[in-house]
DNA sequence: CCATTTTTGACAACCATTTTCGTTTTCGCG
DNA sequence: CGCGAAAACGAAAATGGTTGTCAAAAATGG
């Protein structure tokens, strides 16, 4: 792990929710960082690659990431005002999903569940 | 409804599981009309709007549009070789996403949930 | 018909992401 | 250390899906 990766994966642990690159980016370098955008993109890539991050894809097609507290499978519900997600388990939905797999003949089944909702915050 | 709004949406149904703004204009020019790319951009986000057409953007960011059977909410299973697509029902999930919603203090709770597989067919 | 509005499509602009490539840093080993 | 190979880096250019622009074409309706 070179310093710069190391770098980005600090400025993403360090904020909750989902940031792009270019966030990071720009959080870097304000903080005086020579970093290059090139290399932001990369350490994400590997980050996203061993599992460490997690990827998505906003409506508008930007990847966002995230540092999860667990690597093990979860979800997480997250509030569309501030952003702010709490990770949730769901032994109800994986069943779920298994099941609806087997049912309909289909192997190797994963999946991809997202909760939004205005938190508790932000609804007041 | 014009002429070529109605094209577009021909060509989404006529077609099995997603398919990209791309493939679609591809598909109406060979055979043989003359719509613009541009239109087949805006006809999608029309049906989009409508909720006619379901719509969700790939791992790279490209966004690909499905024709549903049903306007109602509902899920999919899809198969990752052949894009094959299930519709499916699901009291349950739709259940633990409000749960966990009401547990958690989030209001107006809404969500996305995907399920991936390899189907019967391609799994031979 | 004519005037007004809507729809269309060629082309340019956008912007996040990837590629390229020459430079810098790190690493292994004598 | 010294030195050569390998990896990481960053600036700039290229890519590619999507959106904006604008003048022409088509529908509308009186
Ligand atoms: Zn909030
Ligand atoms: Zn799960
Ligand atoms: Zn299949
Ligand atoms: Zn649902």
């Amino acid at each position: 792990m070179s310093t710069r990766r190391e770098a980005v994966r600090q400025a993403l642990t360090g904020s909750s929710g989902f940031r792009s690159a270019q966030d990071l980016y720009a959080d870097l370098r304000a903080e005086g960082s020579k970093i290059g955008l090139t290399t932001v993109y990369r350490a994400l890539q590997a980050l996203s690659d061993s599992g460490e991050v997690d990827v998505l894809r906003t409506d508008d097609g930007e990847a966002v990431y995230r540092a999860c507290d667990t690597e093990s499978h979860h979800h997480h519900i997250v509030c569309r005002v501030c952003a702010t997600a709490v990770e949730i388990e769901g032994p109800t939905v994986e069943k779920w999903a298994a099941e609806m797999g087997a049912q309909h003949g289909f192997r190797d089944v994963t999946h991809t569940v997202e909760v939004f909702g205005t938190c508790a915050n932000c609804s007041r």
